[in-house]
DNA sequence: TCGACTCTTGAAATCGATTTCAGACTCGGC
DNA sequence: GCCGAGTCTGAAATCGATTTCAAGAGTCGA
């Protein structure tokens, strides 16, 4: 047929089509203004080329890229897998594109982050981690304006930035009370890694819900972990080895929750029999766990469909200042608490 | 200090060191062929108006995007979240930005893949999903050339394309000679979605272990899943049900396997006295379940490594032709799987 | 002293689409 | 028959960087 060789650009079709390129560019995205005979005309050439727009060149005018890029801390915990899900649906009808930025949670984090500002990659910013050194957010660093920008699950104490997230404090404290509520007098927590802001608000709950209780809040029953299931069967060893053990443990992640159970029931501890647990987030295996794993349950669809809407919206301008987005979350009671055993 | 206005350019730069664009872009790409003086002159500008190269214009220019894009069945799987990680780790060194598309699993991912292809929105694309309507994949169709392309995890048979994915046929045969020697006599099968390569791969390497034990092969055996957990809950309801009982089963992901496991147990039956599991993929809770679930590793981060070498190997040249690369599996035995009762 | 060469550098063309600005044309009303 | 308003269209400027081409400045040997 045609030419197989060279792209075909909005020349080409111009030309086939009798018309300018300008006019062909109306076609594309101002079809109203175009009569309706040269428009078919034009969108017959446009059928018979093949023609596709060139984004590069589209984006170089427009002043705009078409994408959004999503910084991530570790690409490869699932965590964020169903969040960027929800990031993606929401973006993708919108005509804009997904770019993800693994940190590796390294500390070079503010050099991706730089990398992506400014440097007209993207149009906007989805942050999920709250590391990022500050002085690279701040307005002016690099003396240029800085692209929309949204901070989602973590955040940045005292930093005006535009935030989704969900209310840690409170999933600490559900969790805490129906432990204490199904009886338990030595209630222990595995935290996440230090220094995370999830982790704080998680551990400040967990003490608020303890002193609400009027139970005590023993600091060799807070256990150091970094939300990986590791972590959590490390913490099971520390926990068989102790002496006067907690009968009920709150874990910030879910994971921690399995990778404790794993390990105490391999060392012949049952759950919920001898030690009740109960998770953070309700991935989809907690309730195919043996036992079934109760959680605290974070929406993580909805916290990437509403951070994705968040910056869309700071693009467009309907979104202004700094607002934040606390989403609920909701205790889920399984099999792994029970009431202590008399 | 400057104005904080307008984004600095490369005009900028070379009105603040007083040379020419020409040889500001000389300086960033290609520094070798500027005088040390000259060098040092812009650098100096660069530093001092903070500039940053606008990414469209260059792409223009260059005729290429800087990124890869990823299309993935379902995003929120976190099957891909680790492969994706193995992407992005080894596309940021070579300057490369990742794109990632969510087909949703649903047919409209030929319009999501034509709306890829030669758009100039990417410099190559990975493919994890084989349902891809072929017509799509043609070169030809619609008449422009397509940029090169690998098909990873799944594949498409007859279609010569550059391709990484793990031997599953073996996988299968290690999984289910396993069982065997085992002593199991009566082994089964839960299938992965039906039509998927993977599924079929996997169906075929266990009837063909089967045979080769001399073990029956009976089709009542075969357990229709789709990789999801709740599949795997719902094989285990038939299972259940059935009077005549696999005492072995092969599952054609461990989130089937775990699906299965947490149903039998709530029911009272034990994991491995009254039934072997053996899963696949080696997801990393696999080893914290309860029993420790045995499995066929698969190596995820590898797989996304190697293919998005390939396509940074077809985009450099220096892969050419439609090489094959079949990663080897490596069979996991834990504690899901043991001897049957007498 | 005069080419022949190399080394640097800048002017200008280029990538492909969008958009401004103004011109051409139509139509209705007076 | 003329004028103003309204419609539609094209020429050309523009987005910001890269790269070709050629020219100017030295260098070196004969």
């Amino acid at each position: 047929m045609t030419e197989m060789k060279r792209p075909v650009t909005i020349q080409d079709v111009a030309r086939e089509a009798g018309v300018s390129t300008a006019t062909v560019s109306r076609v594309m995205s101002n079809p109203g203004i175009v009569a309706a005979t040269t428009r078919a005309a034009v969108e017959e050439a446009i059928a018979r080329t093949g023609y596709a727009v060139h984004h590069s060149a589209r984006n170089l005018r427009r002043q705009r890229t078409g994408s959004i890029v999503a910084l991530v801390p570790n690409l490869a915990n699932p965590f964020f897998s169903q969040i960027l899900s929800g990031v993606s649906a929401t973006l993708s009808p919108r005509g804009y594109h997904l770019l993800i930025a693994d940190t590796q949670n390294g500390p070079q984090a503010g050099g991706q982050l730089l990398h992506y500002l400014g440097h007209g990659v993207a149009d906007g910013l989805i942050l999920f981690d709250g590391t990022v050194e500050r002085a690279h957010l701040a307005p002016g660093a690099g003396d240029r304006p800085l692209p929309p920008m949204v901070i989602a699950c973590e955040w940045m104490e005292g930093l005006a930035l535009p935030n989704v997230r969900v209310d840690n404090a409170a999933g600490a404290r559900l969790a805490v009370a129906h432990l204490a509520g199904l009886g338990h007098r030595r209630i222990g927590h595995i935290t996440g890694p230090a220094g995370n802001v999830l982790t704080e608000a998680r551990i400040a709950g967990t003490r608020a819900a303890l002193a609400q209780a009027g139970l005590e809040t023993r600091e060799a029953w807070f256990f150091a972990g970094d939300f990986s299931l590791d972590s959590g069967a490390f913490a099971a060893r520390e926990w068989l080895a102790m002496a006067e053990r907690p009968t009920a443990l709150f874990c910030a992640s879910d994971e921690m929750a399995a990778g404790f159970i794993g390990a105490v029931q391999a060392a012949g501890v049952e759950v919920p029999r001898d030690v009740s647990v109960v998770g953070f987030d309700n991935i989809e295996i907690a309730a195919h766990l043996t036992p079934p794993l109760s959680t605290v349950r974070q929406q993580r669809t909805t916290i990437g469909v509403e951070a994705a809407r968040m910056v869309l919206g700071c693009i467009d301008g309907t979104v202004t200042g700094a607002p934040e987005l606390v989403l609920p979350v909701e205790l889920i009671a399984r099999r792994s608490s029970a009431a202590p055993a008399a």
